[in-house]
DNA sequence: CTGTTAGCGCGTTCAG
DNA sequence: CTGAACGCGCTAACAG
């Protein structure tokens, strides 16, 4: 493989020539350039990246750790269009993703220390919503420019997220709108600020529809369908009772429609639904589901786009700063009995 | 940040000793590896990456592109499933991956190209499976250590596969089993190997059981649930008829699933299902669907384990070697007339 | 406008 | 057992 040596030989200049003509630089004659650009296509020179991070002080990469939780916690389509947003702004930048995928947040912590420190990135972006977050602990103490996706309970930092608080209070008041006046809400695992976030939209529209927050329509679960038909389950046998519900994950939605289909219950007629994600295969449900659209891609993509501006200019990265991407909520029959219109798809 | 001279200073030593010392040489005297250990420890060293880089000519570090097309043909999960796969095995062996996600082919080969030839990667995975596929030619051209993902219908190359083939014939099998007579085969787009492969070992089954292969039973159409309906309601007009589907992805599963339900036709009694690639929502349409299981995490981990030895032994990197993955039936009631039992979730 | 020199941080001879 | 010297491939400062 060429070097910029091979190069310099083969034009008859020196090396540093060779390596201002790639830099652009304007003080060299425009006869030498068509030089030393024939040598470099004659050796198909390409300058090599990690010799250049050495005396740059700089990778053009930017490391993304994330914890299996995360990857849970929001339905799988989520990440990989994250990574798609991220992905795409990173190559119009000219950077590459440092991709770590860990168990644990431990573990998370560990590499994303060990990137920082071996100096294999820039910067980072994490995807960590936990209320207690030992990563963005880390980060902090290490000086890293980085950026996160979701929100700190902790620590001010530069975020990037998605309105969850407005999404679900629209999504409440959809519900209410439509007439539903008991409206159940089940809520992921408290520890993810996600979750918090989704049952304070939720409390918001109700106490704007002056109606009381009943704790016993509040069930809090880990994600999953089975969780989310139990939920209703216990609910129902306390005599608790409702006639929708607002379900923080698709995959509560799932179980919700389960429960009808169990007890014989009417979609959206006795018991309205709306889900959260709008995964892609719950347009096929039946009915189709009401959800919230997240706009995934956007938010790596936005992410990235934060992080790389800040690298060019610290002063960008204020920590405090959360850029919030409004949500959408998707309309269809599973929450519909006013026979209001459906969205297309 | 503190570098392997400050290191050296702090003990009373020389760089080399330092640089001995990290690499765990037998010829230092414990006692000098002590009190370089201290001094590390001291000024919290860690070795700087790219400086190792550089002289080793060595990252550590392994590409991995994808063009959208491949994600959207696995349905979603696939992808991630992968990754984390992928992810696990390259921390065991204290790798990193650096991720690009490309909009088409061109761009892909262009990254990849670029990945190598700037030398920020050691090899490379890819997961593109067209049956021409201008990446692979690419990879050989450069010499790049690669393994692929699927198959390749052109060059012979290192490449981990699930066994479609074997899978799809025992799906088929299977309905044959259950009494299914008269099977419709939806394919995904013929220039992807996968549907090639599924399709042979759909037309396999059928053989095997002495039953033609009827052409007006098979129909290739895109990716959608949207099409898998569309296709069936086509079949139906043209006065095909038939007793049972086999969707090459779980996706046409969900539009036979309509078609069903909008013919009146009962699953599985008067229609029988299977589906291909066992997406976690799919467990709970109705009547739950009977798929086949897609071992992606290890197929994501095998790739790896494959690369990273052959990185190692360059001889183990032989072309040609196709190392297949089983697949698994999840059979589940949308196939099973005969009153089987069904398996476990 | 261009070449020479030095150095980014580390690993690896080659002496001693 | 340890240190000095060199070089990985490139950029930047300083001359000229």
């Amino acid at each position: 493989m060429a070097t910029i040596k091979d190069v310099a030989k083969l034009a008859g200049v020196s090396p540093s020539t060779v390596s201002r003509v790639i830099a652009g630089s304007d003080r060299i004659s425009e006869r030498t350039k068509e030089r030393v650009r024939r040598a470099m296509n004659e050796v198909n020179y390409v300058p090599n990246a990690i010799a250049r991070s050495l005396v740059r002080s700089r990778t053009r990469t930017v490391g993304f750790t994330l914890s299996r939780r995360a990857d849970q916690a929001f339905s799988n389509p989520f990440f990989s269009e994250v990574l798609r947003g991220m992905s795409a702004t990173a190559q119009r930048w000219d950077h590459d993703i440092l991709l770590s995928i860990s168990l644990d947040e431990q573990d998370e912590k560990k590499k994303c220390l060990q990137l920082i420190r071996e100096r294999r990135v820039d910067g980072m972006i994490i995807s960590t919503s936990r209320v207690q977050d030992e990563v963005i602990d880390v980060l902090i103490r290490e000086k890293t420019p980085f950026v996160v996706i979701g929100r700190s309970a902790g620590a001010p930092v530069l975020s990037v997220n998605n309105d969850n608080v407005e999404a679900s209070r629209r999504a409440t008041k959809h519900l209410l709108e439509q007439g539903y006046r008991k409206i159940a809400f089940i809520s992921g695992p408290r520890d993810l600020v996600v979750s918090l976030d989704r049952g304070q939209g939720y409390e918001k529209a109700l106490v704007e529809a002056e109606l009381p927050v009943e704790s016993k329509r509040i069930v809090e679960t880990d994600f999953s369908e089975e969780a989310g038909f139990a939920a209703l389950c216990r609910m129902w046998e306390a005599g608790v009772d409702f006639d929708a519900v607002l379900a923080s994950d698709d995959l509560f939605a799932l179980g919700a429609l389960r429960f009808a289909d169990h007890m014989g219950l009417r979609v959206p007629e006795e018991l309205g639904i709306v889900g959260f994600n709008d995964t892609p295969m719950m347009t096929h449900t039946h009915p189709p589901l009401t959800s919230v659209r997240i706009l995934s891609y956007e938010l790596g993509a936005e992410a990235m786009e934060l992080l790389l501006q800040g690298l060019e200019n610290r002063e960008k990265l204020r920590p405090g700063k959360e850029i919030l991407l409004p949500a959408e909520l998707k309309v269809r029959q599973s929450s519909l009995r006013q026979g209001g219109k459906t969205e297309k798809q």
